[in-house]
DNA sequence: CGTCGGGTGCGTCAGACGGT
DNA sequence: ACCGTCTGACGCACCCGACG
């Protein structure tokens, strides 16, 4: 699992631990004494730790009656949030990589258009995705919130047989399906039909490698079923159109949900992540604590028969 | 082969939190 | 105060290995 590899650890001299953890990356972990941190316990790194688990010395904190119950209270109603939570970590460890925060839509759009060939359009999707219409037809969309690997995906314009009238057919690739999605393009609409979703109706996310298939229609008179346009609310007159607007208002704040609850998720693998590995480098520090202990004991105390 | 239990991921809701 | 975001909790579906 964890995998120690001692270097230079001559005394005078940094002792260095080059430690393998089991996600593969290697930690250097100096000897504990020739650092100026007076103790471990007493190790800034803990205090992040702390955070994480204040509930479970909730026990310990009452008995010995050093926070009152309403700042307790407060300390424990506070939930962590996972990227403040490793950045905090990242910022005591090196090794430990951060979580990029999370950047205004102005801020980082412009990295991933810069890469295309000058749009001349860019539309954003209901689902928070950028797209953007080259002058040359090419289709790129951008997933703000995910990798940068899939946060650039290229649409590939097809020419079927015999499209319907006025609609032409736009695949991609998409790393993951999560039911029908739409966006709004003004002058014409794309319709995602997620044929993962209408065939087979799990919610699994095992749609990897399917196509959904996107339609871009001119404004017809009438629209497809599913697409609904979005309406200013000044424009809103009928009890109809005020329950369609609330419909889709819910449908986008689901579909925000939806995607920040998988971010949350992936968030909260990273951080246990984290701190699996900060386990792993404290058990070497203790480990080698423990040895230089033993060593200096030895030294201090001589065997006298 | 069918069943059961554990593990995992997803969608949704509710509530806390932070920015405006 | 309002709104958007984040995250714990819950229920559900699916997968997989163990077991009879």
């Amino acid at each position: 699992m964890v995998s120690v590899a001692g270097a230079g650890t001559g005394r005078g001299s940094p002792a260095v631990t080059l430690v393998q953890l089991p996600s593969g990356q290697t930690v250097r972990v100096q000897g504990v004494i020739q650092t100026p941190q007076p103790s471990v316990i007493q190790s800034p790194q803990i205090q992040t730790v702390q955070v994480a688990t204040i509930a479970e010395t909730d026990e310990s904190a009452e008995s010995e009656g050093v926070i009152d119950s309403h700042k307790r209270r407060e300390i424990l109603s506070r939930r962590p949030s996972y990227r403040k939570i490793l950045n905090e970590l990242s910022s005591d460890v090196p090794g430990v990589p951060k979580i990029e925060e999370e950047k205004s839509e102005e801020e980082r759009t412009p990295p991933n258009i810069a890469t295309m060939a000058v749009p001349t359009s860019i539309y954003q999707t209901s689902t928070g995705q950028y797209i953007a219409i080259a002058q040359g037809g090419a289709i790129q969309i951008s997933n703000p919130g995910s990798d940068g690997v899939q946060g650039l995906q290229a649409l590939t314009m097809t020419d079927s047989g015999a499209p319907p009238p006025g609609a032409t057919i736009v695949q991609y690739a998409a790393q993951s399906a999560d039911g029908t999605q739409q966006f709004f393009v003004p002058g014409s609409q794309v319709l995602v039909q997620d044929e993962e979703t209408e065939l087979a109706p799990s919610h699994m996310a095992a749609a990897t490698g399917d196509m959904p298939t996107y339609q871009i229609r001119a404004p017809a008179t009438a629209l497809p079923q599913g697409v609904v346009m979005a309406a200013s609310p000044g424009s809103l007159h009928s009890p109809q159109q005020l329950a369609e607007e609330a419909t889709r208002k819910r449908e986008l704040r689901l579909m925000k949900n939806r995607e920040a609850a998988k971010e949350c998720r992936r968030r909260k693998k990273e951080y246990v992540k984290c701190l699996e590995s900060r386990v792993a480098v404290l058990e070497v520090q203790n480990k080698k604590l423990i040895e230089e202990l033993e060593t200096l004991k030895d030294i201090c105390s001589p065997k006298t028969d």
